[in-house]
DNA sequence: AGCACA
C-alpha cells in the first residue's frame, strides 16, 4: 500500500473541467480540474433513481448519483459522481453499452459529463437524488432519498461522509485481521493468515476470469489501457469459460488496475463482472 | 473456481 506516486493517465480521457466552477474544499472530487462525473443516457423512461444507484453503487470510488427528468419528452438522464477521475473512467468502461433493460433492449450510453456535479454530499441527503423537470405530469416518480434499494447488502452510510481529497484506496483495504495499527503503522505480516484479498502473491500479470464467451482482446485492451504500465492482454481457453492474462510493467500498476476494475462488467459480458487476481506466473515476454 | 504462453 506504500507510496504509489504517479497516477496513470490517458490522453483520450484527460478531460478538463471548465474553470468557471469553484471546486472548493467541500467538493467530493479528488484531483481538481478533472471530470469525475458521468453522464448517462439511453435510459428507459420509467427508470428509477434506485436503479441508477444500484447500477453504480458497487463501482470503486462511487460517490452519488442523480436521476434527471429533462422535461423534453420523456427523456431521462442520470449523473453519477465518483471520488476521482479514474474511478469514473473505470465505471464508464465497465458499464457503457450494457443492456439496461433486456425487455426493451435499451443499452446504456455513458460519457464523461461536461462538468462535474456540484452537488455536495450533505450529511442528510441520501446516496441518490431525483430532479424532476417535467411540466404537468403526475408526480408519480418522486423518489425518497432514503434507502429502499431493493437488495440490501452490507452498506455502511456512516463512513462515506468525508472524502475530501486524494483517496487512493478508499475501499476496504484491511478487513480481516487487526494488523493495521491506529498509529498509522501497517504491519502486514501475519504468517498464519490467508492473504487479505483472497489472492496469492502479487504479480505484474493479472489473471482475469468470469469473462463472457464473446469478450475480445480489443475490449479488454480498451478497459486496461487506461492504466499506467499496461503492456498487453491475452485471452486463453476460449472454450466455455474464457480467461485472460493482462501484463503490466510493475506489480503496483497491476495492483492498481486490479483494484479499480475488480468486479466491473464489460459490455460483452453475459454474466457478472470480471474476477481479477494476480496471475500465478508472469506472462512470458514476447 | 476457472492460471497460458515457453
Amino acid at each position: 500500500m506504500a507510496g504509489m506516486s504517479h497516477q496513470p493517465y490517458d490522453p483520450y480521457y484527460l478531460a478538463v473541467a471548465p474553470p468557471m466552477q469553484d471546486y472548493g474544499a467541500g467538493f467530493a472530487g479528488g484531483e481538481k480540474g478533472l471530470i469525475n462525473t458521468l453522464f448517462v443516457s439511453g435510459l428507459p423512461d420509467d427508470v428509477k433513481a434506485r436503479e441508477i444507484h444500484n447500477l453504480f453503487r458497487r463501482r470503486p470510488g462511487f460517490d452519488s448519483c442523480q436521476l434527471k427528468y429533462t422535461g423534453r419528452g420523456n427523456q431521462v438522464v442520470a449523473f453519477a459522481t465518483f471520488f476521482n477521475h479514474q474511478s469514473a473512467i473505470a465505471a464508464l468502461h465497465a458499464l457503457n453499452g450494457v443492456k439496461f433493460d433486456p425487455q426493451s433492449g435499451s443499452s446504456l450510453h455513458i460519457e464523461l459529463a461536461r462538468s462535474n456535479s456540484r452537488r455536495k454530499r450533505k450529511p442528510g441527503s441520501g446516496p441518490y437524488v431525483v430532479i424532476d423537470n417535467r411540466s404537468n405530469e403526475a408526480s408519480d416518480a418522486r423518489e425518497p432519498s432514503s434507502n429502499d434499494d431493493g437488495d440490501s447488502e452490507s452498506e455502511d452510510p456512516s463512513k462515506d461522509d468525508n472524502h475530501e481529497s486524494g483517496n487512493e484506496d478508499d475501499s476496504e483495504t484491511a478487513k480481516s485481521g487487526e494488523t493495521t495499527g491506529a498509529d498509522g503503522t501497517a504491519a502486514v505480516e501475519n504468517l498464519s493468515e490467508k492473504p487479505v484479498d483472497g489472492n496469492v502473491n502479487p504479480c505484474s500479470t493479472l489473471f482475469i476470469a468470469n469473462l463472457g464467451p464473446n469478450c475480445t482482446e480489443e475490449e479488454l485492451t480498451q478497459a486496461l489501457s487506461q492504466y499506467a504500465g499496461f503492456k498487453m492482454v491475452k485471452i486463453r481457453g476460449r472454450s466455455g469459460m474464457p480467461v485472460a492474462f493482462a501484463d503490466f510493467e510493475e506489480i503496483e500498476q497491476a495492483s492498481k488496475a486490479m483494484e479499480e476494475l475488480q468486479g466491473s462488467q464489460l459490455a460483452s459480458s453475459d454474466r457478472g463482472g470480471m474476477n481479477i487476481e494476480y496471475a500465478r506466473s508472469k506472462m512470458r515476454k514476447h
